[in-house]
DNA sequence: TTCATGGTTCGACACTAACCGAAGCATTGG
DNA sequence: CCAATGCTTCGGTTAGTGTCGAACCATGAA
């Protein structure tokens, strides 16, 4: 009575502490190498190759061979998706939750989600424009509407410029921290991208976390206002 | 740097084939016993007693005795919602997809995601609800709009007698099937008991499936018109 | 060519956990 | 009270796999 795709192959995958450590790390978005998330996954390279190579055989990430390095990245978007809601699901169940550290409300605040805002922040911006119908849900359908392409113009962020036209050019994606709603796909990875050109932000080496800076903050409260 | 909650051990649990299967069959929104959900799994009672024993101390399903029998259902929407996610990504990436059997085209169709409706007529349902304005978006809080009170009035379904009032009213949910939102909580929920009532929908035994009744099915599209 | 670095493959070890048989509780029905 | 049913616990076997040392390939630099 197996109903629908199966599932254990992939879970498993997850269910491993290093593949686990792997793929959270992939989660920032950024393309590493073998060695990197060997370290990151605190097992030597060869064991890492290993997994990486049963990951890759699944896709649940892709490799881009680049001169004798390898740089790795999650298969797609989706796996992304899965990815967060696992860590929703952990958040909320493991009763055996590792107390808050310093870290942890700086992720609450404003994160990376493998390639888009995420954190309080994401959902402001997400929630600041829908309440001005710059983005309009459609069924699931999440579309930009025609005065949000002028917004996004204005903030000087040219859509034609955004790379790969055939993915979706927004997504929504809900994150474990405040369980809303943040902006996904194309237009999320290009505005979080823009925001870091403009010196808004800067991404703190090593982890997902992102800091404003100060008059960063400032102009992205102007642009994103909330009621 | 492990940021975030631990993903493994979750994933480690819906890892096993014999757990999936526990939790998939449980996506019926069924309360199943123990002998049934270790026959669906195909292993003995004594295993299943122990795969059981664990998904609960995780609460990735909760327990209710009743007499001598014991009734397992899902933790809580969020797992149903990890799973759904899971199988759309094990449709996606899962090269060696066993081919759609008779049943998956009706799996398309319709089918119980945990308690509420999806497939393809569980997002028309979603979209006709979104385009006449009943249900909207705010932020990523959905909810039931004035009008959209009077309609589900209309339909005969008394919003006061939905049980447990302390969860959400309404919540999307994103099947593996058709990619699209669907209608998740406890509105949802009650809009499918209140259609089984009415006559127009029935549950294949031992299965996900719906099938609507002639009639029933033309009172839906009339109740449910897409543009 | 020689060396160094990044990554893969092989083999062996150890550890976990899934599995079932058999016995043990608990609840219901006669 | 005894019998039957539903489920749990215990013990021992087995299979799988995560792990690393060591040797092996490939690329780039000196």
């Amino acid at each position: 009575m197996k109903d629908g795709p199966d599932i254990s192959i992939i879970a498993a995958l997850i269910g491993d502490p290093a593949r686990a450590n792997i793929l959270t790390a992939l989660m920032s978005g950024k393309a590493l190498t073998a060695s990197e998330l060997a370290s990151e996954a605190g097992v030597t390279l060869q064991t890492a190759s290993s997994h990486l190579s049963k990951l890759e055989n699944a896709s649940l990430i892709r490799v881009r061979k680049q001169g004798r390095h390898k740089y790795f990245t999650l298969g797609s978007e989706d796996v992304a998706h899965v990815l967060e809601a696992l860590m929703g699901l952990a958040a909320g169940t493991g009763r055996l939750r590792t107390r808050p550290g310093p870290r942890d409300g700086a992720m609450r605040h404003a994160r990376v989600c493998y390639n888009h805002l995420a954190g309080a922040m994401g959902t402001r911006m997400y929630d600041s424009l829908m309440v001005r119908d710059f983005l309009r849900h459609d069924g699931d359908m999440l579309h930009l509407t025609t005065s949000g392409q002028e917004f996004v113009a204005q903030l000087g962020l040219d859509l034609q410029s955004l790379p790969s036209p055939r993915t979706r050019l927004c997504r929504d994606c809900l994150d474990w921290s405040d369980r809303r709603s943040h902006l996904a796909g194309r237009l999320g990875r290009g505005l979080l991208a823009h925001f870091e050109t403009l010196g808004w932000i800067r991404r703190v080496p090593k982890s997902r976390v992102i800091e404003y800076s100060k008059e960063g903050q400032k102009l992205f409260d102007r642009a994103f206002p909330i009621a």
